[in-house]
DNA sequence: TTTCGTTAGTTATAGCTTCTAACTGAAGCG
DNA sequence: CGCTTCAGTTAGAAGCTATAACTAACGAAA
């Protein structure tokens, strides 16, 4: 079990285990242990060659211990598969709940300019968490992996995120008073809505959070994937720009 | 080699072999022709479970012969889906030229309306070649496949796609003439611009293209990606309301 | 302390995959 | 007509997921 380098890293990119770390009767502890590190080293082989290579096999031979004894610990492959886009759709809420923070911290000190300082910030977060790791975030926004379905609580994370970016939007000058919520889409949206939750949400509000999630991961993903290599011009300078066409009141 | 169902339905798509059909040894036309059904055979396999479900060796049993005979026609599993994947390329470019020439011809009859047609009926034409098939487009710019690298032909094939698309941009009401070139992007874009060839484009049409691709992408991405499934609006809305912001002057 | 159930880990195995090696048979070409 | 080339075969190595059966150790309870 390799127990002097064990979880030394644990709780990588804060996207560990969510259970309590010392909970319940020893046996319990240590299968969290061992659960945690098969999240690791999976998330190694992840980083190496992409969600495709994760191999079961390799995980268990690198923590001496053979092939089969994995499956007391996550029942196929394509569960662990699932559970780590899971902790990492968690790890992109938790980056951009803690960014929210930290930007109304600065608005409050009076440092930030009112006018899309969040949005930026949100969006600047985004592309440092997908560049982090440019596997993870095809995990999650990528193709499609073939048998996986998402589980009911990614929805929840999926709202957390929306959420903050909606706070985000809620934040910049609006539109034109004249055509705000006018667009075809806004009255589209104002009657199919119901993904904001509670969140008392303008339409054209709704309509702005789904344009920067799209725009943003639009260039983010070419970007990761190589489709810019070759075309000579800054990739995080055309980002920028998106961004700016972005917080135009426009 | 079942004789009778064959390539029954051969260049299924328009993107069969680039080969003439009935050239040189019969050796050679046999060759072509096995080549074609392997690439159809596949295609099926990949539209049904995306790329990482496709097996050489299903495709040889259900082509009535067995696992290792298909190398003698694509040296690896990789090297199919590096051909796959420039077929498709090779496809969405022409159906991007036809489409261009058909705006041509409509602007000459005088129907179509000059703002905008033409990179309207590019993206309707782009959203339509990626809901035909959901697995080629992934293939095309989804997740990059592990060992994949791009052969040097693709370059040639991307750059036709941009010179359609730069076309059609070309046709387009320019901005304010004061604000024109003028963004930090366009003036970036001024100096490295070579992608764009011989195209005889202005820094902001080269920026117009760019956000054409990216932001339609980053739409219809998520959109088969099923990330818009339970939120209840609808994802061909939002596409037209993305289309209608990137055709706005501003 | 001894017993006994739970469970982690093992090996063996089936069935799948890609891909190589050696061989057979037939078709084309001179 | 004969030689050569090549398509397709079977056999097999190495890898994968996953299941089945078994062993051994651990924890709690009598």
């Amino acid at each position: 079990m390799s127990e002097t380098g064990g979880t030394g890293t644990a709780g990588r990119k804060g996207a560990g285990t969510r259970t309590a770390p010392g909970a319940g009767s020893p046996r319990e502890r240590y299968r969290t242990q061992v659960r945690a590190e098969i999240k690791e080293r999976a998330w190694e082989q992840i980083a190496d060659a992409g969600a495709s290579a994760l191999s079961l096999n390799a995980i268990a031979k690198r923590m001496g211990m053979s092939g089969p004894a994995l499956y007391r610990y996550f029942g196929s492959r394509d569960e662990l598969i699932t559970e780590l886009i899971r902790d990492a759709y968690r790890d992109l809420a938790d980056t951009f709940r803690a960014d929210a923070d930290n930007g109304r911290g600065d608005a409050e000190d009076g440092t930030g300019t009112a006018s899309g300082a969040d949005l930026a910030s949100l969006a600047h977060a985004m592309r440092r968490w997908a560049r982090a790791d440019p596997h993870r975030y095809f995990l999650v926004f990528g193709t499609p992996v073939p048998g996986y379905h998402a589980p009911d609580d990614v929805t929840g994370i999926a709202s957390e995120i929306m959420a903050a970016l909606l706070d985000a939007c809620a934040k910049l000058p609006a539109r034109t008073s004249a055509e705000v919520d006018d667009q075809p889409f806004d009255r589209h949206i104002k009657a199919h809505g119901q993904w904001a939750g509670e969140h008392p949400a303008t339409p054209a509000q709704l309509h702005r959070a789904l344009s920067f999630w799209t725009r943003l991961h639009g260039v983010l993903s070419l970007e990761l994937a190589g489709h810019f290599t070759g075309m000579g011009f800054d990739a995080e300078a055309f980002f920028e720009a998106e961004l700016e066409g972005l917080l135009a009141p426009a």
